[in-house]
DNA sequence: AGAATGACGCGCT
DNA sequence: AAGCGCGCCATTC
């Protein structure tokens, strides 16, 4: 492994998200200036896995949690995001935009 | 060195 | 309106 770039950053974001919030991985590409590019920050997220960053808050723009395969393999990802207060139902967040943590408008 | 993949996003048909 | 494909940037094989 080298240098962490990418990941640094987006574990320094998603690992700021307030309890209770969720973002969606283009709203931290476009914080890191990567806008185009929300795939590299879900990739990135692979090593979230190991770290302590609440991935389970972030999900993709349509609120849907795309990575819970990812997690322990169940509702793992669901049940922590219900858990915070959020409404998840069959993976898909509701009231996402009520949740939505933008980043580089929370954060900047 | 090139090609393939990746937890997405947006555009076009 | 819905569905399908392509593009972005980075990492890895």
């Amino acid at each position: 492994m080298a240098n962490e770039g990418f990941f640094q950053q987006v574990y320094k974001v998603a690992a700021q998200i307030p309890f209770g919030k969720v973002t969606s991985y283009g709203a931290i590409a476009n914080y890191l200036g990567a806008k185009g590019s929300a795939r590299m920050v879900g990739w990135a997220m692979n090593g979230c896995s190991k770290s302590e960053i609440p991935a389970h808050r972030v999900v993709n723009r349509n609120g849907l949690l795309t990575g819970k395969h990812h997690f322990q393999g169940t509702n793992l990802m669901q049940q922590l995001l219900e858990n915070e207060g959020i409404e998840v139902v069959n993976n898909q967040i509701q009231n996402f935009e009520k949740h939505f943590w933008d980043p580089m408008n929370e954060l900047l």
